[in-house]
DNA sequence: TGACTATATAAGAATATTGCTATATAAACT
DNA sequence: AGTTTATATAGCAATATTCTTATATAGTCA
């Protein structure tokens, strides 16, 4: 595998991420195993989006299908995603820590001016 | 801030990572500092792409800027993003060990034909 | 078989991202 | 001031994603 296409792959994969409604399936997911009935009722959303979007996970290996009887129980393939949750959470709350950081520093120099 | 908002927030980071060329980018820069140059040469690609690359990563604050004269040079903002890639990394090999094994796993039923 | 339930997929307009090429800005140097 | 170097941005066609609505499939049960 040319090192060009594990690039493509590996930034298939953040692509599979990259959607409000995918990143709250997986929260949901990673919890446990759910139907697709209790997906849609969980984020209100109907049944064709959810389906979609599961799709998209599905294709990216990302999550797993079980058909049992006439409902589809999906689940993560790997729990090591759930950990990547938890390290994007940190990542995100560092970036708004800064961002509050920086507007209490901007209003400081406000209250200051010219101290510089 | 409305939990949908942090939900596009979410989004949008691994959007950022979504790219082949940012991939790379990032893989370099997460090991040390580097200006546009640098980049430019290491992954051979021209100015223009390796400038635009870098602004959708500076937009969603993966990595920031700092001005040296008449040279920028980059930097990741947050080194767990580092660690998201290793991370990442160990989910890519365990979906590229499955596939490994599913594919020997094929191979191995074609063998033994109706062997169910 | 027919109706009902759960899920998946198709089709196409709306929107966003990419990839190119050209141009702009800004610092440093002559 | 004019030129060179490094970086950023604009403009726009090409491509990909998303959203919405409609339809298809498949299992279950009367």
């Amino acid at each position: 595998m040319p090192a060009s296409d594990l690039q493509r792959f590996k930034a298939d994969f953040f692509k599979a991420l990259a959607h409000p409604i995918r990143i709250r399936l997986l929260e949901l997911l990673r919890v446990r195993e759910r139907s697709v009935q209790e997906l849609q009722a969980a984020l209100g959303l109907d049944q064709s989006t959810v389906s979609q979007q599961l799709a998209v996970l599905r294709a990216k290996h990302v999550v797993g299908a079980r058909k049992e009887g006439t409902t589809v129980r999906y689940a993560v393939r790997d729990p090591l995603v759930g950990s990547l949750l938890d390290l994007a959470r940190r990542i995100f709350n560092n970036q708004l820590t800064g961002t509050r950081t920086m507007l209490r520093e901007l209003q400081r120099e406000a209250r200051r001016p010219g101290r510089r």
